[in-house]
RNA sequence: UGUCCGAUGGUGUAAUGGUAGCACUGCAGAUUUUGGUUCUGCCGGUCAAGGUUCGAACCCUUGUCGGACAACCA
């Protein structure tokens, strides 16, 4: 990377940490880290915030980034989630280093390491029941009480352990203990439990296991297997570090160490980030499943037309750190417009139509305009857009009694047709109700964009399509999903109370100009003065 | 009454003992055939009190506030 000297981003603390293991030449000077989601919903823009952290690393320290799936639960994962994880991962530009990993290729191995923890008098198999466990263990400010799985002796804990792997107990009438120390402050080391026995099909592994590790042995573990350096993970696990150091100061036999490293997760205004509440959403049909484009989910971004270098920059921009954070979720919609507005093509589309005659412009003559693709790029050309007599411009763009500050059409006014003519306002027809249903203009022909001789200067350019020669299409709004800030923030309310009612409005009498009949699922155009849309995914011809 | 972590404008994030900067937002103006974009300017901050030091956002102490931890989830 070659960046001058005073442009230099400063390093955010994990790229200081990593930058001075470097310097010591820990771990022989490697630098591997992972992202390790559990396949059990979609990647949200929380997890997009961590995959560019890990996987961007890896790229600017010369390094690897494996992906793993963290799928030591069955009871819940599947892979409907795996597929749709590596998909997200790969739109958003990433590649992942060899292929991808599976925390439950390491049973065996885990197994091993147990038994031989066993062995060495540091794991019991308890079975008591699950609440005495859990009152065993206490409260964090006083001490827990010891098992008397505790004294059990080696050979008990093995056959009963395997006869745990077996099959031969029900689920929850045992589990396997680390022996820490129940008097520890810290919760995580009063003998926490590495195994339970659990009779579930696993996605990958079948029906072979009837018992499954924890999330402590399996992870610290899953990351020495592949020789992870740097394993970056989010503030809730801050707790869990001196019992991941723990389990691998037992397994270790030379000097590498994965180290664990914490930063605060993404929070957004206006949104929930819980896959648990995500899935509420889905379930009980508010969205209209994952990737709604509603949801912040990156299957959502993207159908709302994200794309993803809008989401790489915001991840760039919200930065890292170790404080909680709220970020303005209109610093997403920055990131997306900015992108967009350099690589949308600007076209018409008018969203609620009226009808404008130009009485002086002739009945059956159409005249190709020429109009500039996109005035940040020049690269991308022009387009032909038909003229006629009869056209439609936004209802909101004229009014009967215009305050001066409207700059737009009114009874008297001029207003240029962008890419056309200048119009001035005759006259206007109200139907039965008193809604405006046509107005009536004339044309000046001096006034034709490009070749302008007139010397005229108006404040208002309007957009419009032909009526003749455009065609009907769906227009779908979106709004933010939540009308309050923090819908998850309220302790008597549920968060379902604050779902905007107007998140989604579908708009079904659009006029749009000829040219975008031939738009692509995926394609993203700005409607000019009005938004940045997208072809969606259920269009039709 | 425990342990751990954190605290810089409205929101994020830099400054790592030496001029508190950047981005978003907001406000004002300029340009503009998008009330867009772009450009310029402005508003606005070191949680508190002590200490160390020539000098502290930064180091130390105490306090305050916020968060995490008591699933056979991850």
């Amino acid at each position: 990377m070659d960046i001058p000297e005073n442009e230099k981003r400063s390093l955010n603390f994990i790229e200081s940490i990593i930058e001075e293991n470097l310097r010591e030449n820990k771990n022989e000077g490697r630098i591997h880290l992972r992202f390790p989601p559990e396949p059990n919903g979609y990647l949200h823009i929380g997890h997009a915030k961590s995959i560019c952290l890990n996987f961007g690393l890896a790229e600017s320290y010369n390094g690897l980034c494996n992906l793993r799936f963290d799928d030591t639960n069955p009871e819940k994962e599947d892979v409907e989630y795996v597929d749709s994880i590596m998909e997200d991962i790969k739109w958003l530009g990433f590649e992942w280093n060899d292929k991808p990993y599976y925390a439950s290729d390491y049973f065996e191995q885990l197994y091993e390491w147990a038994v031989e923890f066993i062995k060495q008098g540091k794991a019991y198999v308890d079975d008591q029941p699950q609440e005495l466990i859990r009152e065993q263990r206490g409260v964090p400010t006083s001490p827990g009480v010891e098992s008397p799985g505790r004294k059990r002796s080696v050979e008990e804990n093995l056959k009963l352990f395997a006869a745990m792997k077996n099959g031969e107990y029900p689920d929850g009438s045992m589990v396997l203990r680390a022996k820490v120390d129940m008097a520890s402050p810290n919760m995580h080391m009063r003998d926490p439990i590495m195994y339970r026995i659990l009779h579930q099909k696993h996605h990958r592994t079948g029906d072979k296991w009837n018992i499954y590790p924890m999330y402590d042995w399996a992870h610290g573990q899953s990351d020495f297997i592949e020789g992870i350096t740097h394993s970056v993970c989010t503030l809730e696990f801050e707790v869990h570090r001196p019992l991941y150091n723990w389990f691998l100061d037992q397994i270790a036999t030379t000097s590498y160490r994965p180290r664990q490293i914490e930063f605060a997760r993404l929070n957004l205004s206006y949104t929930v980030m819980s896959k648990r509440k995500l899935l509420e959403l889905v379930k009980d049909k508010h969205v209209k499943g994952w990737d709604d484009p509603r949801m912040p989910t990156i299957s959502g971004l993207r159908r709302r037309g994200y794309t993803p270098e809008s989401l790489r920059s915001f991840a760039d921009r919200i930065g890292v750190a170790k404080r909680d954070n709220v970020i303005d979720v209109g610093l997403l919609e920055f990131s997306v417009r900015e992108h967009l507005n350099k690589i949308a093509p600007r076209v018409f589309g008018v969203l609620n139509p009226v009808k404008v005659v130009i009485t002086n412009y002739p009945e059956d003559k159409v005249e190709v305009m020429d109009l500039i693709n996109n005035p940040e790029d020049e690269a991308a050309g022009s387009r032909s857009v038909p003229f006629t007599r009869e056209i439609y411009i936004e209802r909101e763009d004229f009014m009967e009694d215009a305050p001066k500050k409207f700059f737009r059409m009114g009874p008297g006014r001029e207003v240029r047709l962008k890419g056309a003519y200048i119009v001035k306002c005759e006259d206007f027809k109200k139907d039965a109700d008193g809604n405006i249903s046509e107005i009536y203009c004339t044309y000046d022909p001096e006034t034709k964009s490009g070749s302008d001789t007139s010397g005229k200067k108006v404040k208002g350019t309007l957009h419009w399509v032909s009526a003749t020669n455009s065609f009907d299409a769906e227009i779908r709004l979106y709004d933010r999903l939540f009308s309050d800030e923090d819908p998850a923030g309220h302790k008597e309310v549920d968060f379902k109370e604050f779902l905007n009612p107007e998140s989604l409005k579908v708009l079904s009498n659009c006029k749009l100009e000829p040219s975008l009949k031939e738009a692509k699922v995926g394609d993203k155009f700005q409607f000019q003065r009005l938004g940045y849309f997208c072809v969606d995914k259920d269009s039709t011809e």
